[in-house]
DNA sequence: ATTTCATTTCGTTACGTATCGAAATGATGG
DNA sequence: CCATCATTTCGATACGTAACGAAATGAAAT
């Protein structure tokens, strides 16, 4: 995984709104795959994700977007199921993030011991 | 490691120019301590890794803030070393940061389930 | 004390984007 | 077709902060 793609999940991530949605959706995989064979989506909709971050008993605008720059950046899957979006986790790209702090942690790259 | 204290180092890591210097500081690790027993540092100078970011012969004020906001997330340890200050990685920082994004990608903590 | 060098602080500008309400779209049911 | 519900798009505002140059600070050498 590339520095630039890296970069781009990581302004994802550091929104506070953003970051709290993804820890929300962390909470419901409940041991399930949340993204099944045929690639449809396991989890809640748009509308139980904002009603969670802000209690606004329907979807707003701004979680909205908030969902679409998680998916942008490979964080999260949509899916549209009839009146609703479905939403869920990609636990790879969180393993990918881990796995590369991980590596600078321990200075594995090193290339400058000059 | 507290939710809150994530998104501070998450801001910090999500400026491409930070992103750059932490990627340059861990080439710089070269398997050795980095920070000794007494608790000094060990790593180039705010002047270098400028250089080596922005090509500029000496420190800019904005590689100069970048390092400070680094330092204020706990990613970077900076030491006044007589004229120039020397500045290595947190690798424990970073290794929470990790652990953290490898339990939310295993849904560890899932309390949703219902 | 004065000079020199590395870094930091200050003040300003510019840009990105989080947030919001309102209008538009998409999908289902009567 | 019309009504309803979930979500998205649009347009505007507001705020945070990255970037820059200039002045100030800190530390060593002469």
């Amino acid at each position: 995984m590339q520095s630039e793609m890296i970069g781009q999940i990581l302004k994802a991530l550091a929104d506070p709104s953003r970051l709290h949605i993804v820890e929300f959706l962390s909470q419901c995989l409940c041991g399930r795959a949340n993204i099944l064979e045929d690639g449809s989506v396991v989890g809640p909709t748009a509308g139980e994700v904002c009603c969670h971050i802000t209690g606004a008993e329907k979807i707003t605008s701004t979680v909205s977007h908030h969902l679409h720059e998680l998916e942008s950046a490979g964080i999260v899957k949509l899916e549209r199921r009839g009146k609703s979006t479905v939403c869920t986790l990609i636990p790879s790209t969180l393993l990918s993030l881990s796995e590369h702090f991980k590596s600078l942690a321990s200075g594995e790259n090193q290339t400058r011991c000059g």
